[in-house]
RNA sequence: CGGGGUGUGGCUCAGUUGGCAGAGCACCGCGUUUGGGACGCGGGGGUCGGCGGUUCAAGUCCGCCCACCCCGACCA
Protein backbone atom coordinates (compact mmCIF):
# COMPACT_ATOMS: atom_id res chain seq x y z
CA UNK A 1 0.00 0.00 0.00
CA UNK A 2 1.48 3.30 -0.65
CA UNK A 3 2.95 5.37 1.83
CA UNK A 4 1.82 9.25 2.00
CA UNK A 5 3.59 11.62 -0.34
CA UNK A 6 5.90 11.04 -2.33
CA UNK A 7 9.33 13.72 -3.15
CA UNK A 8 8.34 16.38 -5.80
CA UNK A 9 10.21 15.87 -9.15
CA UNK A 10 11.14 19.17 -9.02
CA UNK A 11 13.11 19.08 -5.83
CA UNK A 12 14.92 15.37 -6.71
CA UNK A 13 13.98 13.81 -9.82
CA UNK A 14 16.05 10.54 -9.14
CA UNK A 15 14.72 10.68 -5.51
CA UNK A 16 11.06 10.82 -7.25
CA UNK A 17 11.76 7.92 -9.29
CA UNK A 18 13.35 5.59 -6.82
CA UNK A 19 10.13 6.20 -4.39
CA UNK A 20 7.49 5.82 -7.49
CA UNK A 21 8.35 2.30 -8.60
CA UNK A 22 8.40 1.45 -5.08
CA UNK A 23 5.42 2.82 -3.76
CA UNK A 24 3.29 2.35 -6.78
CA UNK A 25 3.91 -1.35 -6.19
CA UNK A 26 5.80 -1.86 -9.43
CA UNK A 27 9.57 -3.78 -8.36
CA UNK A 28 11.67 -4.06 -5.26
CA UNK A 29 15.60 -4.26 -4.64
CA UNK A 30 16.47 -8.11 -4.90
CA UNK A 31 19.17 -9.48 -2.18
CA UNK A 32 21.71 -9.66 -5.15
CA UNK A 33 22.93 -6.28 -5.55
CA UNK A 34 21.85 -4.58 -8.62
CA UNK A 35 19.07 -6.75 -9.25
CA UNK A 36 15.56 -6.29 -8.73
CA UNK A 37 12.03 -8.06 -8.41
CA UNK A 38 9.55 -6.98 -10.83
CA UNK A 39 6.19 -7.06 -8.51
CA UNK A 40 2.57 -8.48 -9.69
CA UNK A 41 1.58 -5.21 -10.88
CA UNK A 42 5.11 -3.98 -12.61
CA UNK A 43 4.76 -7.57 -14.69
CA UNK A 44 1.28 -6.97 -15.73
CA UNK A 45 2.37 -3.30 -16.94
CA UNK A 46 5.43 -5.69 -18.52
CA UNK A 47 2.88 -8.01 -19.91
CA UNK A 48 1.07 -5.57 -22.03
CA UNK A 49 4.44 -4.01 -23.47
CA UNK A 50 5.10 -7.42 -24.16
CA UNK A 51 1.62 -7.92 -25.84
CA UNK A 52 1.86 -4.97 -27.86
CA UNK A 53 5.31 -5.58 -29.28
CA UNK A 54 4.88 -9.30 -29.74
CA UNK A 55 1.72 -8.48 -31.91
CA UNK A 56 4.04 -6.00 -34.29
CA UNK A 57 6.25 -8.92 -34.39
CA UNK A 58 4.17 -11.46 -35.96
CA UNK A 59 2.27 -9.10 -38.12
CA UNK A 60 5.65 -8.81 -39.82
CA UNK A 61 6.39 -12.42 -40.31
CA UNK A 62 8.40 -12.91 -36.94
CA UNK A 63 8.58 -16.27 -35.19
CA UNK A 64 9.21 -16.49 -31.08
CA UNK A 65 11.78 -19.01 -30.13
CA UNK A 66 13.75 -20.17 -27.00
CA UNK A 67 17.89 -20.02 -26.97
CA UNK A 68 20.21 -20.98 -24.17
CA UNK A 69 21.24 -18.77 -20.96
CA UNK A 70 24.34 -20.38 -21.26
CA UNK A 71 27.06 -19.48 -23.65
CA UNK A 72 30.61 -20.98 -23.72
CA UNK A 73 33.30 -18.61 -23.06
CA UNK A 74 34.84 -19.01 -26.51
CA UNK A 75 32.05 -18.16 -28.50
CA UNK A 76 31.99 -14.15 -27.07
CA UNK A 77 36.05 -14.30 -28.13
CA UNK A 78 35.02 -14.67 -31.84
CA UNK A 79 33.51 -11.21 -32.71
CA UNK A 80 36.32 -9.04 -32.01
CA UNK A 81 34.58 -5.53 -31.19
CA UNK A 82 31.85 -7.88 -29.21
CA UNK A 83 33.97 -9.24 -26.74
CA UNK A 84 35.86 -5.89 -26.17
CA UNK A 85 32.27 -4.45 -25.61
CA UNK A 86 31.03 -7.53 -23.18
CA UNK A 87 33.86 -8.70 -21.09
CA UNK A 88 33.69 -5.85 -18.53
CA UNK A 89 30.47 -6.75 -17.48
CA UNK A 90 30.25 -10.46 -17.85
CA UNK A 91 29.03 -12.88 -14.64
CA UNK A 92 30.93 -16.33 -15.14
CA UNK A 93 30.02 -19.76 -14.49
CA UNK A 94 33.12 -21.65 -13.47
CA UNK A 95 31.60 -24.82 -11.62
CA UNK A 96 28.99 -27.09 -12.17
CA UNK A 97 27.80 -30.44 -10.51
CA UNK A 98 30.57 -29.57 -7.72
CA UNK A 99 32.89 -30.04 -10.30
CA UNK A 100 35.32 -26.68 -12.29
CA UNK A 101 34.20 -26.97 -15.46
CA UNK A 102 36.36 -27.45 -18.47
CA UNK A 103 35.08 -24.28 -20.15
CA UNK A 104 33.82 -21.26 -17.87
CA UNK A 105 30.34 -20.58 -19.26
CA UNK A 106 29.15 -16.69 -19.41
CA UNK A 107 25.55 -16.31 -18.72
CA UNK A 108 24.45 -14.40 -21.52
CA UNK A 109 24.60 -10.62 -21.81
CA UNK A 110 22.56 -11.00 -25.20
CA UNK A 111 22.30 -13.62 -27.50
CA UNK A 112 23.97 -12.83 -31.50
CA UNK A 113 27.14 -15.33 -30.29
CA UNK A 114 24.84 -18.31 -29.28
CA UNK A 115 22.20 -17.27 -31.68
CA UNK A 116 24.87 -16.94 -34.57
CA UNK A 117 25.92 -20.31 -33.63
CA UNK A 118 22.83 -22.24 -34.44
CA UNK A 119 22.21 -20.00 -37.58
CA UNK A 120 25.32 -21.14 -38.87
CA UNK A 121 24.23 -24.59 -38.49
CA UNK A 122 20.54 -24.56 -39.71
CA UNK A 123 21.53 -22.20 -42.83
CA UNK A 124 23.00 -23.86 -46.19
CA UNK A 125 20.63 -22.56 -48.92
CA UNK A 126 19.42 -18.73 -49.96
CA UNK A 127 15.93 -21.13 -49.54
CA UNK A 128 16.44 -21.13 -46.20
CA UNK A 129 16.55 -17.27 -45.69
CA UNK A 130 14.72 -14.94 -43.97
CA UNK A 131 15.24 -16.34 -40.58
CA UNK A 132 13.20 -14.18 -38.89
CA UNK A 133 12.95 -15.29 -34.76
CA UNK A 134 12.58 -13.24 -31.87
CA UNK A 135 13.32 -14.61 -27.80
CA UNK A 136 11.64 -13.37 -24.96
CA UNK A 137 13.95 -13.94 -21.82
CA UNK A 138 16.71 -12.21 -19.57
CA UNK A 139 20.46 -11.22 -19.89
CA UNK A 140 22.98 -10.16 -17.53
CA UNK A 141 25.25 -7.30 -17.64
CA UNK A 142 27.49 -6.79 -14.52
CA UNK A 143 26.24 -3.00 -14.48
CA UNK A 144 28.36 -0.80 -11.89
CA UNK A 145 25.54 1.47 -11.05
CA UNK A 146 22.29 0.62 -11.37
CA UNK A 147 18.59 1.96 -10.96
CA UNK A 148 15.70 -0.26 -10.65
CA UNK A 149 14.30 -0.62 -14.68
CA UNK A 150 16.55 1.39 -15.99
CA UNK A 151 19.99 -0.37 -15.68
CA UNK A 152 19.58 -3.46 -13.10
CA UNK A 153 22.09 -6.49 -13.53
CA UNK A 154 19.94 -8.91 -14.65
CA UNK A 155 17.31 -7.32 -17.01
CA UNK A 156 14.03 -8.76 -19.39
CA UNK A 157 13.93 -7.97 -22.49
CA UNK A 158 13.50 -9.56 -26.21
CA UNK A 159 16.31 -9.68 -28.51
CA UNK A 160 15.15 -10.61 -32.39
CA UNK A 161 17.71 -12.15 -34.49
CA UNK A 162 17.63 -12.13 -38.33
CA UNK A 163 19.45 -13.24 -41.08
CA UNK A 164 19.39 -12.39 -44.72
CA UNK A 165 20.65 -13.03 -48.17
CA UNK A 166 21.28 -9.48 -49.11
CA UNK A 167 22.39 -5.81 -47.39
CA UNK A 168 19.87 -4.19 -48.59
CA UNK A 169 17.01 -6.79 -47.65
CA UNK A 170 18.99 -6.72 -43.72
CA UNK A 171 18.76 -3.50 -43.37
CA UNK A 172 15.39 -2.94 -44.58
CA UNK A 173 14.60 -4.92 -41.48
CA UNK A 174 16.85 -3.02 -39.30
CA UNK A 175 14.98 0.21 -39.90
CA UNK A 176 11.49 -1.67 -40.20
CA UNK A 177 12.28 -2.78 -36.49
CA UNK A 178 13.07 1.04 -35.19
CA UNK A 179 10.11 1.71 -37.00
CA UNK A 180 7.88 -0.63 -35.32
CA UNK A 181 9.41 0.44 -31.81
CA UNK A 182 8.60 3.82 -32.71
CA UNK A 183 5.30 3.02 -33.38
CA UNK A 184 4.69 1.45 -30.64
CA UNK A 185 6.28 3.81 -28.40
CA UNK A 186 4.64 6.45 -29.46
CA UNK A 187 0.96 4.76 -30.09
CA UNK A 188 1.22 2.27 -27.08
CA UNK A 189 3.16 4.57 -24.35
CA UNK A 190 2.34 7.64 -25.86
CA UNK A 191 6.48 7.94 -25.53
CA UNK A 192 7.03 10.63 -28.20
CA UNK A 193 10.71 9.14 -28.93
CA UNK A 194 12.78 10.10 -31.79
CA UNK A 195 13.79 8.12 -34.19
CA UNK A 196 17.39 8.02 -35.31
CA UNK A 197 21.07 6.48 -36.22
CA UNK A 198 23.72 6.05 -33.37
CA UNK A 199 27.10 7.31 -33.71
CA UNK A 200 30.16 5.60 -34.56
CA UNK A 201 31.08 5.83 -31.02
CA UNK A 202 27.87 4.62 -29.61
CA UNK A 203 26.73 1.95 -31.63
CA UNK A 204 26.44 -1.40 -30.72
CA UNK A 205 29.48 -3.63 -29.81
CA UNK A 206 30.02 -5.22 -33.42
CA UNK A 207 27.69 -3.38 -35.20
CA UNK A 208 27.88 -1.56 -38.72
CA UNK A 209 25.59 0.49 -37.67
CA UNK A 210 22.59 0.90 -34.51
CA UNK A 211 19.44 2.52 -35.03
CA UNK A 212 17.48 4.04 -31.48
CA UNK A 213 14.45 5.12 -30.21
CA UNK A 214 15.41 8.12 -27.94
CA UNK A 215 12.93 9.38 -25.27
CA UNK A 216 12.99 12.89 -23.48
CA UNK A 217 12.28 12.31 -19.51
CA UNK A 218 10.65 14.68 -17.70
CA UNK A 219 14.00 15.87 -16.15
CA UNK A 220 15.04 16.47 -19.56
CA UNK A 221 17.83 13.90 -19.91
CA UNK A 222 17.59 11.20 -22.44
CA UNK A 223 16.79 7.54 -22.73
CA UNK A 224 17.56 5.10 -25.14
CA UNK A 225 14.63 3.15 -25.38
CA UNK A 226 14.39 0.46 -27.83
CA UNK A 227 17.33 -0.01 -30.59
CA UNK A 228 18.26 -1.89 -34.04
CA UNK A 229 21.46 -2.62 -35.45
CA UNK A 230 22.46 -3.51 -38.22
CA UNK A 231 25.51 -6.21 -38.62
CA UNK A 232 26.18 -6.24 -42.28
CA UNK A 233 28.36 -9.66 -42.67
CA UNK A 234 30.46 -9.17 -39.55
CA UNK A 235 28.89 -11.91 -37.12
CA UNK A 236 27.98 -14.28 -40.21
CA UNK A 237 32.34 -14.25 -41.11
CA UNK A 238 32.74 -14.71 -37.07
CA UNK A 239 30.08 -17.81 -36.73
CA UNK A 240 30.00 -18.72 -40.58
CA UNK A 241 27.11 -18.34 -41.72
CA UNK A 242 26.90 -18.99 -45.16
CA UNK A 243 24.50 -20.17 -47.68
CA UNK A 244 24.28 -21.38 -51.31
CA UNK A 245 22.41 -18.39 -53.68
CA UNK A 246 20.60 -18.93 -57.05
CA UNK A 247 24.16 -19.26 -59.03
CA UNK A 248 25.41 -21.82 -56.28
CA UNK A 249 27.84 -19.61 -54.95
CA UNK A 250 29.24 -19.80 -51.51
CA UNK A 251 28.00 -16.14 -50.04
CA UNK A 252 28.22 -14.84 -46.14
CA UNK A 253 24.19 -14.20 -45.17
CA UNK A 254 23.88 -10.41 -43.14
CA UNK A 255 22.44 -10.30 -39.91
CA UNK A 256 20.52 -8.25 -37.97
CA UNK A 257 19.41 -7.34 -33.92
CA UNK A 258 16.81 -5.59 -32.14
CA UNK A 259 16.04 -5.28 -28.73
CA UNK A 260 13.93 -3.66 -26.62
CA UNK A 261 13.59 -4.18 -22.10
CA UNK A 262 12.03 -3.46 -18.68
CA UNK A 263 13.93 -0.24 -19.76
CA UNK A 264 10.89 0.88 -21.30
CA UNK A 265 8.85 1.04 -18.15
CA UNK A 266 11.25 3.29 -16.52
CA UNK A 267 11.08 5.17 -19.67
CA UNK A 268 7.13 5.58 -19.04
CA UNK A 269 7.32 6.49 -15.56
CA UNK A 270 9.87 9.16 -16.55
CA UNK A 271 7.62 10.29 -19.49
CA UNK A 272 4.15 10.83 -17.97
CA UNK A 273 4.63 10.26 -13.99
CA UNK A 274 3.86 13.43 -11.41
CA UNK A 275 4.25 14.57 -8.13
CA UNK A 276 1.20 12.45 -6.87
CA UNK A 277 2.74 9.36 -8.90
CA UNK A 278 2.16 7.36 -11.86
CA UNK A 279 0.37 7.93 -15.18
CA UNK A 280 -0.16 4.93 -17.37
CA UNK A 281 -1.19 5.48 -21.00
CA UNK A 282 -4.57 3.82 -20.95
CA UNK A 283 -3.27 1.40 -23.50
CA UNK A 284 -0.84 -0.48 -21.83
CA UNK A 285 -2.22 0.48 -18.25
CA UNK A 286 -2.97 -2.95 -16.72
CA UNK A 287 -6.01 -1.69 -15.05
CA UNK A 288 -7.22 1.07 -17.13
CA UNK A 289 -10.50 2.12 -14.23
CA UNK A 290 -11.23 1.35 -10.92
CA UNK A 291 -14.07 1.34 -8.85
CA UNK A 292 -13.78 3.00 -5.43
CA UNK A 293 -17.33 1.95 -3.63
CA UNK A 294 -18.01 4.77 -1.09
CA UNK A 295 -20.47 4.02 1.53
CA UNK A 296 -21.20 4.85 5.40
CA UNK A 297 -22.85 1.22 6.82
CA UNK A 298 -24.31 -1.63 5.71
CA UNK A 299 -27.69 0.14 4.45
CA UNK A 300 -25.17 2.36 2.20
CA UNK A 301 -23.45 -0.89 1.41
CA UNK A 302 -26.55 -2.81 0.27
CA UNK A 303 -27.69 0.24 -1.90
CA UNK A 304 -24.22 1.09 -3.79
CA UNK A 305 -22.71 -2.70 -4.43
CA UNK A 306 -25.45 -4.24 -6.58
CA UNK A 307 -24.68 -1.16 -8.66
CA UNK A 308 -20.93 -1.78 -8.47
CA UNK A 309 -21.04 -5.05 -9.50
CA UNK A 310 -23.15 -4.15 -12.62
CA UNK A 311 -21.20 -1.79 -13.67
CA UNK A 312 -18.04 -4.21 -13.23
CA UNK A 313 -19.40 -6.28 -15.75
CA UNK A 314 -20.31 -3.94 -18.22
CA UNK A 315 -17.44 -2.46 -18.27
CA UNK A 316 -15.34 -5.28 -17.62
CA UNK A 317 -16.57 -6.41 -21.50
CA UNK A 318 -14.38 -4.25 -23.05
CA UNK A 319 -11.99 -2.61 -20.10
CA UNK A 320 -9.31 -4.26 -17.71
CA UNK A 321 -11.54 -3.19 -14.48
CA UNK A 322 -10.39 -3.33 -10.90
CA UNK A 323 -12.91 -2.46 -7.87
CA UNK A 324 -11.44 -1.66 -4.73
CA UNK A 325 -13.10 -3.62 -1.79
CA UNK A 326 -10.49 -2.99 0.85
CA UNK A 327 -12.06 -2.50 3.93
CA UNK A 328 -11.42 0.10 6.80
CA UNK A 329 -9.72 2.52 4.33
CA UNK A 330 -10.86 5.94 3.63
CA UNK A 331 -12.07 7.01 0.13
CA UNK A 332 -10.02 9.74 0.36
CA UNK A 333 -7.03 7.30 1.05
CA UNK A 334 -8.00 4.98 -2.26
CA UNK A 335 -7.84 7.85 -4.37
CA UNK A 336 -4.72 8.93 -3.63
CA UNK A 337 -3.60 5.16 -3.60
CA UNK A 338 -4.79 4.89 -7.26
CA UNK A 339 -3.67 7.98 -8.73
CA UNK A 340 -0.33 6.84 -6.99
CA UNK A 341 -0.44 3.38 -9.16
CA UNK A 342 -1.55 5.56 -11.93
CA UNK A 343 -4.84 3.92 -13.25
CA UNK A 344 -5.80 6.30 -15.81
CA UNK A 345 -9.85 6.52 -15.15
CA UNK A 346 -11.36 6.27 -11.48
CA UNK A 347 -15.10 5.86 -11.09
CA UNK A 348 -16.58 6.62 -7.74
CA UNK A 349 -20.16 4.60 -6.94
CA UNK A 350 -21.29 6.66 -3.61
CA UNK A 351 -25.27 6.38 -2.13
CA UNK A 352 -25.76 9.78 -4.06
CA UNK A 353 -24.94 8.67 -7.54
CA UNK A 354 -27.15 5.51 -7.24
CA UNK A 355 -29.97 8.10 -5.97
CA UNK A 356 -29.22 10.28 -9.15
CA UNK A 357 -28.29 7.25 -11.61
CA UNK A 358 -25.06 8.68 -12.33
CA UNK A 359 -21.29 8.18 -11.36
CA UNK A 360 -17.85 10.00 -10.50
CA UNK A 361 -15.65 9.41 -13.14
CA UNK A 362 -11.77 10.66 -12.39
CA UNK A 363 -9.36 11.55 -14.93
CA UNK A 364 -5.44 10.98 -13.86
CA UNK A 365 -4.32 13.44 -16.41
CA UNK A 366 -5.92 16.16 -14.68
CA UNK A 367 -5.80 15.62 -11.08
CA UNK A 368 -7.73 16.58 -8.62
CA UNK A 369 -11.49 17.83 -8.43
CA UNK A 370 -10.87 19.33 -12.33
CA UNK A 371 -10.35 15.89 -13.41
CA UNK A 372 -13.11 14.99 -11.70
CA UNK A 373 -17.20 14.85 -13.43
CA UNK A 374 -20.37 13.28 -12.93
CA UNK A 375 -21.74 11.29 -15.65
CA UNK A 376 -25.04 8.79 -16.21
CA UNK A 377 -24.57 4.86 -15.39
CA UNK A 378 -26.70 5.22 -18.83
CA UNK A 379 -24.33 4.35 -21.21
CA UNK A 380 -20.94 4.64 -19.17
CA UNK A 381 -19.17 2.03 -21.61
CA UNK A 382 -19.22 4.35 -24.12
CA UNK A 383 -18.31 7.14 -22.05
CA UNK A 384 -15.55 5.11 -20.47
CA UNK A 385 -14.18 4.06 -23.81
CA UNK A 386 -14.08 7.89 -25.23
CA UNK A 387 -12.41 9.21 -22.37
CA UNK A 388 -9.47 6.56 -22.26
CA UNK A 389 -8.87 7.56 -25.86
CA UNK A 390 -8.51 11.41 -24.47
CA UNK A 391 -6.31 10.66 -22.08
CA UNK A 392 -4.26 8.81 -24.13
CA UNK A 393 -3.80 11.31 -26.41
CA UNK A 394 -3.35 13.92 -23.99
CA UNK A 395 -0.44 12.12 -22.47
CA UNK A 396 0.92 12.35 -25.54
CA UNK A 397 -0.01 15.96 -26.55
CA UNK A 398 1.68 16.50 -23.19
CA UNK A 399 4.47 14.70 -23.83
CA UNK A 400 5.01 15.79 -27.57
CA UNK A 401 4.60 19.98 -25.77
CA UNK A 402 6.99 19.36 -23.37
CA UNK A 403 9.60 17.63 -25.22
CA UNK A 404 9.91 20.04 -28.51
CA UNK A 405 9.92 23.11 -25.24
CA UNK A 406 13.44 21.64 -24.39
CA UNK A 407 14.97 20.72 -28.00
CA UNK A 408 16.71 23.59 -28.88
CA UNK A 409 18.61 24.27 -32.63
CA UNK A 410 21.64 25.29 -31.82
CA UNK A 411 24.28 27.35 -34.34
CA UNK A 412 27.55 28.35 -31.37
CA UNK A 413 29.19 26.60 -29.23
CA UNK A 414 28.22 28.47 -26.32
CA UNK A 415 24.21 27.75 -27.22
CA UNK A 416 24.99 24.38 -27.44
CA UNK A 417 26.84 23.97 -23.80
CA UNK A 418 24.38 26.17 -22.62
CA UNK A 419 21.10 24.05 -24.76
CA UNK A 420 22.27 20.88 -23.08
CA UNK A 421 22.08 22.23 -19.51
CA UNK A 422 18.00 22.31 -19.86
CA UNK A 423 17.31 20.20 -22.66
CA UNK A 424 18.61 18.90 -25.97
CA UNK A 425 20.38 20.72 -28.55
CA UNK A 426 20.31 19.72 -31.93
CA UNK A 427 23.14 21.01 -34.02
CA UNK A 428 25.05 20.29 -37.17
CA UNK A 429 27.95 17.90 -37.04
CA UNK A 430 31.02 16.68 -38.93
CA UNK A 431 30.89 13.25 -37.42
CA UNK A 432 34.39 13.30 -35.87
CA UNK A 433 34.49 10.99 -32.76
CA UNK A 434 36.71 14.30 -31.76
CA UNK A 435 34.01 17.10 -31.70
CA UNK A 436 31.76 14.08 -29.33
CA UNK A 437 34.38 13.65 -27.09
CA UNK A 438 34.62 17.39 -26.94
CA UNK A 439 31.58 17.79 -25.73
CA UNK A 440 30.85 14.90 -23.68
CA UNK A 441 34.05 16.14 -21.89
CA UNK A 442 32.70 19.80 -21.29
CA UNK A 443 29.30 18.74 -20.69
CA UNK A 444 28.48 15.16 -19.81
CA UNK A 445 26.11 15.33 -22.45
CA UNK A 446 26.90 12.65 -25.46
CA UNK A 447 24.92 12.37 -28.87
CA UNK A 448 21.58 10.54 -28.88
CA UNK A 449 20.88 10.32 -32.57
CA UNK A 450 20.77 11.04 -36.41
CA UNK A 451 17.38 11.74 -36.74
CA UNK A 452 16.08 10.11 -39.54
CA UNK A 453 13.90 13.22 -39.77
CA UNK A 454 16.06 15.77 -40.99
CA UNK A 455 15.52 18.43 -43.69
CA UNK A 456 18.55 17.64 -46.29
CA UNK A 457 21.39 20.37 -46.95
CA UNK A 458 24.81 21.14 -45.05
CA UNK A 459 26.12 23.33 -42.67
CA UNK A 460 29.03 23.80 -40.00
CA UNK A 461 29.89 21.58 -37.37
CA UNK A 462 29.04 23.22 -33.93
CA UNK A 463 31.96 22.20 -32.43
CA UNK A 464 34.89 22.70 -34.86
CA UNK A 465 33.45 24.28 -37.71
CA UNK A 466 34.27 22.36 -40.75
CA UNK A 467 31.39 21.44 -43.21
CA UNK A 468 28.81 19.24 -41.80
CA UNK A 469 26.12 17.49 -43.73
CA UNK A 470 24.10 15.86 -40.69
CA UNK A 471 21.97 17.52 -37.26
CA UNK A 472 22.87 15.41 -34.39
CA UNK A 473 21.31 15.53 -30.86
CA UNK A 474 23.32 15.99 -27.89
CA UNK A 475 21.95 15.19 -24.62
CA UNK A 476 22.99 14.27 -20.83
CA UNK A 477 21.57 10.71 -20.74
CA UNK A 478 20.48 7.90 -18.73
C1' C B 1 38.96 1.05 -8.84
C1' G B 2 39.64 6.67 -6.93
C1' G B 3 36.79 10.69 -3.61
C1' G B 4 32.82 11.25 0.19
C1' G B 5 29.12 9.07 3.49
C1' U B 6 26.04 5.54 6.23
C1' G B 7 25.12 0.86 8.99
C1' U B 8 19.88 0.58 15.51
C1' G B 9 12.36 -3.16 14.59
C1' G B 10 9.50 -3.93 7.79
C1' C B 11 10.61 1.76 6.59
C1' U B 12 12.62 6.77 8.21
C1' C B 13 15.52 7.85 12.11
C1' A B 14 16.69 9.44 17.67
C1' G B 15 19.84 7.48 21.36
C1' U B 16 23.55 13.02 25.94
C1' U B 17 29.78 12.50 29.99
C1' G B 18 29.72 4.42 28.49
C1' G B 19 24.62 2.82 32.93
C1' C B 20 17.18 -1.05 31.83
C1' A B 21 17.23 -0.26 23.50
C1' G B 22 13.35 4.21 21.90
C1' A B 23 9.92 7.33 18.53
C1' G B 24 7.00 8.10 14.07
C1' C B 25 5.10 5.34 10.07
C1' A B 26 3.80 0.30 8.73
C1' C B 27 1.69 -4.41 10.89
C1' C B 28 -2.18 -7.27 14.33
C1' G B 29 -6.88 -6.83 17.60
C1' C B 30 -11.27 -4.02 19.29
C1' G B 31 -14.37 0.23 18.81
C1' U B 32 -15.80 4.77 16.51
C1' U B 33 -15.16 6.53 11.35
C1' U B 34 -15.60 6.64 5.67
C1' G B 35 -17.54 11.69 -1.23
C1' G B 36 -9.65 13.81 -1.35
C1' G B 37 -4.26 10.71 2.54
C1' A B 38 -9.51 9.29 9.89
C1' C B 39 -9.07 8.61 15.28
C1' G B 40 -8.83 6.24 20.21
C1' C B 41 -7.26 2.16 23.17
C1' G B 42 -4.53 -2.33 23.36
C1' G B 43 -0.62 -5.49 21.09
C1' G B 44 3.50 -8.12 18.37
C1' G B 45 8.25 -7.23 16.51
C1' G B 46 15.40 -5.52 17.38
C1' U B 47 21.94 -11.19 18.50
C1' C B 48 22.10 -2.22 17.59
C1' G B 49 26.37 -4.89 10.05
C1' G B 50 30.39 -8.80 11.70
C1' C B 51 34.71 -10.26 14.57
C1' G B 52 38.07 -8.94 18.32
C1' G B 53 39.72 -5.48 22.25
C1' U B 54 39.25 -1.83 26.64
C1' U B 55 35.76 -1.78 30.94
C1' C B 56 32.24 -3.75 36.79
C1' A B 57 29.28 -2.27 32.46
C1' A B 58 29.73 -1.00 25.09
C1' G B 59 24.50 0.92 20.36
C1' U B 60 28.11 4.51 22.53
C1' C B 61 35.38 4.05 23.15
C1' C B 62 39.59 1.41 20.08
C1' G B 63 41.21 -2.03 15.95
C1' C B 64 40.21 -5.03 11.76
C1' C B 65 36.68 -6.74 8.30
C1' C B 66 31.97 -6.62 5.58
C1' A B 67 27.83 -4.37 3.25
C1' C B 68 25.21 -0.49 1.17
C1' C B 69 24.49 4.68 -0.63
C1' C B 70 26.26 9.26 -3.19
C1' C B 71 30.04 11.60 -6.77
C1' G B 72 33.52 9.90 -10.96
C1' A B 73 35.28 6.03 -15.18
C1' C B 74 31.54 1.87 -17.92
C1' C B 75 26.48 1.01 -19.73
C1' A B 76 19.93 -1.24 -22.80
Amino acid sequence: MAEEKLTPQAENFSEWYNQIVQKADLADYAPVRGCMVVKPYGWALWENIQAALDRRFKATGHVNAAFPMLIPMSFLEKEKEHVEGFSPELAVVTHGGGEKLEEPLVVRPTSETIIGYMYSKWVKSYRDLPILINQWGSVVRWEMRTRLFLRTAEFYWQEGHTVHATSDEAMAETRLMLDTYRDFAVEDGAVPVIPGRKSESEKFAGAVSSWTIEGMMRDTRALQSGTSHYFGQNFARAFDIKFLDQNNELQFAYTTSWGLSTRFVGAIIMTHGDDQGLMLPPRLAPIQVVIVPIYRDDAEHSLVMPVVERLQKELGESFRVHVDLRDGLTPGFKFNDWEMRGVPLRIEVGPKDVEKHSVALARRDRPGKAGKSFVPQEGLAQTVGETLKEIQAALLARAIAFRDEHIFAVRSYADLTDAVQKGWALAWWCGSPECEAKVKEDTKATTRCIPLDQESGDGLCVVCGKPAREKIYFARAY
